[in-house]
RNA sequence: AUAGUAGGUCGGUCUAUCGCUCGCUUUCAGCGAGAGGAAAGUCCGGGCAACACAGAGCGACGCAUCGGUUAACGGCCGACAGGCAGCAAUGUUUGGUCACUGGAACAGCGACGAAUGGCACCCGCAAGGGUGAUGAAACGGCUACACUGCGUGUUGCAAUCUCAUGUAAACCCGCGCUUGAGGGUGGCUCGCCCGAGCGGGAGGGUAGAGAGCGUUAGAAUGGCACAGUAAUGCGACCAUCCAGAUAAAUGAUAGACACCUUGACCACCAAAAGUGGCAAAAAGGCACAGAACCCGGCUUACAGACCUACUAUUUUU
């Protein structure tokens, strides 16, 4: 996912779930391709190295994974802990916020 | 053997499965390539690009023993002198001129041997004088400025160029159109040049792509000679053409090996401690750190391993 316009209306009219330790804004698409985002914030890893880590790890994650998603929608996974986290929990993390995110999208649309 | 000094090298390897970026091909696939010694800090120096040409003077800034080296440097190499640290190997630090002008400091004297002050003794009513011993501290300077010599045009790849998309060539205010606003030249002046628009306000629009850009043939990289104490040169010989992303590729998992730490046990010893040997099982660890136009340096970070030379002490021959 890519573009300032789209990154910007992500964050703005996105809804939020947390599996530690990513925190994932989210918005579900009428149609198309899903589009993701990876974020390890510099202020919580001031080397790039630390970074690039988190951020291979969290892609990794989702490849492995992304089949799972039923849904086609913009989501943007953002690292949040001080620590460097290995891959298993990032894995666990990443599976479980895409089971939330089927299981909101779920409810949604009986309610509607 | 122990302790240390200086310099240098390396800084994980392999297999399987699944991926990422670039290139090529016979393109639903295959093959090849894919982070560092610091890629870092962005502190110096270049290349390269733009400013029409890149001039002169003044100023400003940087450097300052001597020689060498280089594309260049404030870097590097070698040498000299003084201070400091160390038993030593060695490390560290300073190094133009003060003749003239100004400032601070400064009585005068001084290796033909030390003024003054303090001390002791003697003379004198006193002021003071004489003799003697002891003896900290000193080199001919310091700082700023000035002078002398050398160097520097400015801005940086977000440079710069091309293509595409879109709008408002509209509105308001000020200045100007050769008696010339404004700009190039951002420290100033002169000189040179461009010149019909320029500055401000409110408002409208775009923000995509490519080149630059990859050691596509050079300050190129890796060997090997040669010259030199060395930095370095020579390219004489051989081989090679070597990451190129852009919400930013170079990864994940599993296993094996290597390395480091702990270490059952064994030997010496009366025992403990200590020293030496072996190193299974197991546990833990495996640094600093990620290219962004490209090079040469500097600085800083760094687990651990190895090599070379030298110094001191002890023992043995």
């Amino acid at each position: 996912m890519c573009g300032q316009l789209r990154v910007k209306t992500l964050f703005a009219n996105g809804k939020r779930l947390t599996a530690w330790p990513l925190r994932v804004t989210y918005l579900p698409l009428a149609g198309g391709e899903t589009q993701v985002l990876v974020r390890a914030p510099k202020a919580l890893f001031k080397r790039a190295v630390h970074r690039n880590r988190l951020k291979r790890l969290m892609r990794e994650a989702w490849r492995l994974h992304q089949h799972e998603l039923v849904v086609p929608m913009q989501v943007a996974f953002n690292y949040m802990d001080r620590t460097m986290q290995s891959y298993q929990v990032v894995e666990r993390a990443i599976v479980k916020s895409i089971r939330k995110l089927n299981e909101n999208n779920d409810s949604q649309s009986v309610d509607s």
